[in-house]
RNA sequence: GGGCGCGUGGCGUAACUUGGAUAGCGCAUCUGGCUUCGGACCAGAGGGUUGCGGGUUCAAAUCCCGUCGCGCCCGCCA
């Protein structure tokens, strides 16, 4: 079991209320969840934590709040960790025994170490994760380093709070952008003379300009048809194409600290069988339908009319269905995702074949999907979450649906598409297509804004004099440039659009990922000097009234904070409590000597481990290393 | 025509799901702090009718209705 110092003190707290109020007033009917809501922490100067249950109380009592939480108050208990209670504008304040919290506290963080916060809120369940699924035929760009970035927290956090988390790519090796890469690739170059990702990328704007000259479109278009069958030429050179093109993003991706335990090819959910497995399952249930005439003659539908019972927002629509399959016979993308999301919840069966791609550089392998290869199990989980811009709500509104019309309401329920807000540029709108990634001197790509970013912050490390040998400076500019760019675009929520600014990409100040990673290395040079181990039970008699019980209160929430992101799948959640964190921190660092504290010493550096260990935590469900010097 | 998201000091944002005490933080501006554990820091000042108008409530940035502005979506493109 996992510790959480604070809940007890909660649940101490709301049992102590629900007493007081039983004895207070006979007539009071509160239950005990009620409580608890009414149950948040004040500001230090009116207590430690504190309740708003005279508010509910007054409505059903008929008297004033204030009346109220004064009689509660005084029919309180004090014992346990409670030591005083108080009565101020119909709150009930309770400040806590500080000696006996914080030695709760600090020993449960020294004895779970990487495991202080985390939970068994997912009780083992498997969740995959579904992200960043670049196209194979351009580099990522800065909107996709958020894709990668929030997937990865995303992952990091549902895992630490108890869930079994698979990480999958899906790679669309089938769609007209590969179509119109192939084209390039036969008729502008196939000589790469630089990353192929980036080639690939600025050779499809290339082809999006040709495009407009005559003849050349319908050639896509009649290759993009013969690519649907696995065995033609053009598919295979598609897939050797976009194979060394995942190759090369994959070193983006690795030099973000971003991995998957798989990756699914398009083209092997049409070769596996998937698509028609899934559809014939549709067709039985008579959930799509392939009229004879009329608007969508031939092609296969789902009528909007019959899901908006499920998804409000779809009715209306100036259509009345979704094509699932093109009258000429092609599967559009919502078909081949409805198949997928089939496969993900275990709804037909596993006929895909896996080879190993790789050993990733974090040790572990990814697999792929291939023609030949072994069984593997990835799939058959209880929730998918879906990395996806806002842009395609309706898409995945339609997918959902899809599953209440097959009456599997739980595994509608199951699909969760975290619709983050696009990324623009100063400019305006990141196009792939039209090449608007592309800058002067810099590009908006991951690559670019990495390596920007880490000559940045060269620049100061290189002038640190905490670092002696030279040979750290680049790895330190390396780990405080993926600090400085997580956190950026982990901070904000992740459904507002953010305009993506080289100025604050660049600056390591304020609320940082530097800032956070700073305030770690410091507390980690205090213990270094002190040689400090936990030696089994933390003296707590000397933490105070100051800054250094701020901090632990400050702690004792890190377990509740991050069932909150992960239950609620928001990494700002935790990049908000980091600068609370650092900022508490970097207070008691000023105002509270450690090596010099006297008496106190002992106490303050289990202070300072505590921090530095629940510090660590935090950053590393971002998916930031920690640094012991910068 | 329908739908979704957003609107908070000059700029970037938090809190909104679950209403609660003086709307939190950063940048920028101004002031102060290193012979003392790391100044990528800390302390302090100025700057807000939370787009606007109603409503619900003891209590509204938060919930409801309306309205304006910005973005996105509603293709046999992906």
């Amino acid at each position: 079991m996992h510790s959480n110092p604070y809940a007890q003190v909660r649940a101490e707290f709301a049992d102590l209320l629900k007493k007081a109020i039983a004895s207070a007033f006979r007539e009071a009917k509160i239950s005990e969840d009620e409580i608890l809501q009414t149950i948040t922490t004040p500001k230090s100067e009116l207590g430690d934590i504190s309740s708003s249950v005279a508010f509910r109380l007054s409505k059903t009592l008929k008297r004033n709040p204030h009346e109220i939480a004064a009689q509660v108050a005084k029919h309180i208990q004090k014992g346990g960790t409670v030591a005083e209670v108080s009565e101020l504008n119909s709150y009930i304040n309770v400040s806590i025994g500080e000696k006996k919290y914080s030695g709760m506290l600090l020993e449960s963080v020294a004895n779970e170490k990487e495991g202080y916060g985390m939970s068994d809120l997912g009780n083992g369940e498997r969740v995959i994760v579904e992200f960043p699924s670049v196209n194979p035929n351009k580099p990522w760009h800065v909107g996709h380093v958020r894709n990668a970035l929030l997937g990865t927290a995303i992952s990091n956090m549902m895992s630490f709070c108890g869930y079994d988390v698979v990480r999958s790519d899906y790679i669309d090796d089938l769609g007209l952008q590969m179509a119109e890469s192939l084209w390039g690739w036969q008729h502008l170059s196939s000589k790469p003379d630089k990353k192929l990702d980036q080639w690939l990328g600025e050779q499809y704007v290339e082809v999006n300009k040709e495009m407009k000259k005559p003849g050349v479109e319908e050639e896509i278009k009649a290759s993009l048809k013969k690519m649907e069958d696995g065995n033609s030429k053009e598919a295979k050179t598609v897939r050797e194409i976009a194979e060394r093109c995942v190759a090369a993003q994959s070193e983006t991706a690795f030099a973000y600290g971003v991995y998957h335990d798989t990756m699914v090819w398009e083209s092997d959910i049409v070769r596996a069988k998937l698509l028609d497995a899934a559809l014939d399952i549709a067709a039985a249930k008579g959930i799509i339908e392939t009229p004879k005439s009329g608007k969508y003659a031939n092609a296969t539908i789902v009528r909007l009319e019959r899901v908006a019972e499920f998804a409000k927002e779809l009715a209306g629509n100036e259509e009345e269905a979704k094509v699932i399959v093109r009258s000429n016979g092609a599967a559009t993308y919502v078909a081949k995702d409805f198949a997928f999301h089939m496969w993900k919840f275990g709804l037909i069966s596993d006929s895909f074949r896996y080879k190993k791609l790789l050993d990733q550089p974090n040790g572990a392998p990814i697999y792929v999907t291939a023609a030949e290869g072994e069984r593997m199990n990835f799939g058959r989980v209880k929730k998918a979450i879906n990395i996806i811009g806002s842009a395609q709500k309706y898409e995945q509104l339609v997918l959902k649906s899809m599953f209440y019309l097959l009456g599997r309401k739980e595994i509608a329920e199951g699909i969760i598409h975290l619709a983050y807000g696009e990324v623009k540029v100063e400019g305006g709108n990141l196009s792939t297509r039209q090449g608007t990634w592309i800058g002067s001197g810099r590009n908006f790509t991951a690559d670019d804004l990495l390596r920007e970013v880490k000559a940045a912050a060269y620049e100061i490390v290189s002038k640190s004099e905490k670092i002696k040998d030279s040979e750290s400076f680049d790895s330190i500019a390396n780990a405080v440039a993926l600090a400085a760019i997580k956190f950026e675009f982990l901070k904000m929520a992740p459904e507002s659009a953010m305009t993506f600014s080289w100025e604050r990409a660049l600056s390591f100040e304020g609320d940082s990922g530097p800032y956070c990673l700073y305030t770690y290395a410091r507390a980690a040079r205090v213990l270094e000097k002190e040689s400090y181990k936990y030696v089994g039970k933390a003296d707590a008699s000397h933490i105070g009234r100051g800054q250094d019980f701020e901090l632990i209160k400050m702690i004792a929430i890190f377990p509740d904070i991050a069932e909150k992101a992960a239950s609620e799948h928001r990494p700002s959640v935790i990049a908000d409590y980091m600068i609370k964190l650092a900022s508490s921190f970097s207070k008691f660092y000023e105002t509270m000597p450690i090596i010099k504290g006297g008496e106190a010493k002992e106490a303050r550096l289990a202070l300072t481990y505590s921090f530095k260990q629940t510090m660590g935590n935090a950053l590393r469900l971002l998916g930031i290393e920690p640094l012991e010097r910068m």
